[in-house]
DNA sequence: ACACGCCAGGAAAACGCTTTCCTCTGGTCA
DNA sequence: TGACCAGAGGAAAGCGTTTTCCTGGCGTGT
């Protein structure tokens, strides 16, 4: 690999002018020279060494973001948002997938301030687990105590800036959406009870069960993955086990899309004999029949936002911004008649 | 921040015997400084400068991957398998979006030669554009003659490693299924006209066309994005432009539901009226109603065999490997009656 | 008892770059 | 013509690690 060095010789400077011409000082460097140092650039095809750069430099410019996979469509959107805002300020972006594992995402805080980002952002959804949460807290005081930020997408559990999708008020959205519309059976497909998602957004339905005089059993809920097969798993059990139901909601998109594909293959009218309400409004919620009636919530733009408060200006009081989430009515869901 | 230094003094010992402790080397070292090392990076929160270690090391250990998008579904399964082999082997992943922009791309492959990587991934179509391609090539070559290693997924016009998809046998699949089914007026919607991806897939559309004794005339094919909405403004051409179309294949299953969406909206029935086939099986493509038949490529295989390719010893003659496409039959399509 | 070898620990060089500080040349003004 | 100043270019000090090489003390074998 060619040094600035064998590029300083082979021009006949020294390896300062080089550098001066190579990374663009203020300092002023002759025509001639800089004429000689590019062609010698090109012929070595010389790269500068980011490491070395960065150790002498000591300035940090990479941004590290950890979620939980961004192949599901809902960290694809919330990345897609982050990244638009980060090559908009010249930040490279690393991103490491925790798949819902905490100790991973204990070791990618560790690797990226070890990376010496200038940035940390935490997306998706929290654990209900004191002793993890303790351990992260730690771990990111640490590194906003030597000027690290740190942005959460959905963790209130976390300090720091915050953009705070409304996982209550989207679920309340979806209860009114069914309770509202009469429906006394609802069934429930939650997510993984350890996250604080699911009951945020479980939570929320409550309330609007409540507001209509209704309840929400324990046996109507099931406990599922947040993915497509787990979905139509928990479906299936839901169904057998409360043979009298009128509506599902989904506490995903994904699971909902699975709950769809359950009830097609059994029969059941969607949305005359079911309705069914999903959440996130994936690309996918439009594209399925019945189109999905869904919660909505503003992804990309959360990314963006967390991008945003991430990069700003340190030395302020942590922020916590939050995100609507609006109900988009599609062909899934009918009042009971 | 804490560097080694800190930690050295405060644990009153050399920074050589505490580097010698905090990274494990073979060299012996008393129970006791062990001890009060590790207890002095405990107080101090200490993470080693990963910049740092790489310039003393000169162990090259992250690999770059660059990609077309990775929201989109065909590159996060792709992604997917890259990541999960390069986990496997200890291998940090830096990810990096063109959007599929030739410039951004020749970019992108400075900033990973920079960052000193191991490798580089390029995963996604190629362009129809030499001179592109030489710029590419060039920078490539300067790469994997200072020990880079190079792998490819699709891309016939780069040297070294490759996992090639087999677009052409993919298209001649999907021109089976319609073509061997009775169907004659069949519409096309193509990628961008730009990609080798799109030249491909077509050119096996029309070699099952020549067998079947039909013709693929050029004012059935419409070019579009490999997006959804530009596959259904595609689809809104060719049925306005040829309105006795009885099948319609897209080059990708984006697309593809875009097709879907356009002909329930303007009444046409899956496959009675129209069969529709798409491109690589997507998980979308079985929750679409009709469910979609689609030709199918092993992404996440893909992924994982580029990577292993990559990380593989060096030196040795490029390798290029087959991926094989096979035709997955749901109930978009049938044989013309 | 002496010499030797071994081993724990430290000093210092190296990795590749940036940047401060210094030198030297040439021009300007009195 | 001499003193001064400005500006172009170079020397060298760092950035935070790892690692080689060296030192000094101890144990062992004769």
């Amino acid at each position: 690999m060619a040094t600035l060095a064998d590029v300083a010789r082979r021009a006949g400077v020294s390896p300062a002018t080089a550098s001066r011409i190579i990374s663009g000082s203020t300092k002023l460097v002759t025509d001639e020279l800089r004429e000689r140092v590019l062609r010698a650039v090109d012929e070595l095809q010389y790269v500068p060494n980011a490491h070395a750069q960065f150790l002498a430099r000591a300035q940090r410019t990479a941004v590290g973001v950890i979620v939980h996979d961004v192949s599901d469509p809902y960290f694809a959107e919330i990345t897609r948002g982050l990244q638009q805002v980060a090559t908009a300020n010249g930040r490279l972006v690393i991103i490491c997938n925790s798949y819902r594992d905490p100790s991973r995402e204990l070791e990618y805080v560790e690797l990226l301030r070890a990376q010496q980002v200038a940035a940390i952002i935490l997306a998706g959804s929290g654990y209900h687990d004191p002793a993890f949460t303790k351990a992260l807290t730690g771990k990111l005081g640490a590194y906003t105590r030597t000027g690290g930020r740190v942005s959460v997408i959905g963790r209130h559990e976390l300090p720091g800036d915050a953009v705070m999708p409304a996982n209550a008020d989207g679920g309340h959205l979806a209860g009114v959406e069914v309770f509202g519309g009469g429906h006394r059976k609802v069934g429930v497909i939650a997510g993984p009870k350890v996250l604080t998602t699911t009951t945020d957004r479980l939570a929320g339905l409550r309330r609007a069960a409540r507001q209509y005089g209704r309840t929400l059993p324990q046996r109507r809920i099931v406990f599922a993955d947040f993915d497509r097969d787990s979905g139509a798993a928990a479906t299936r059990q839901l169904l057998d086990d409360s043979p009298d139901l009128t509506a599902i909601v989904a506490l995903n998109d994904s699971m909902a899309v699975g709950t769809l594909s359950v009830l097609r293959e059994r029969g059941i009218a969607v949305p005359s004999q079911m309705s069914v309400v999903g959440f996130d409004d994936m690309p996918i919620a439009r594209d399925v029949t019945p189109a999905l009636t869904t919660v909505r919530l503003p992804l990309t733009e959360m990314g963006a936002r967390a991008m945003t408060l991430a990069l700003e200006d340190r030395a302020r009081t942590p922020r916590v911004e939050p995100a609507l989430a609006t109900l988009v009515h599609r062909e899934s869901s009918a009042p009971l008649t």
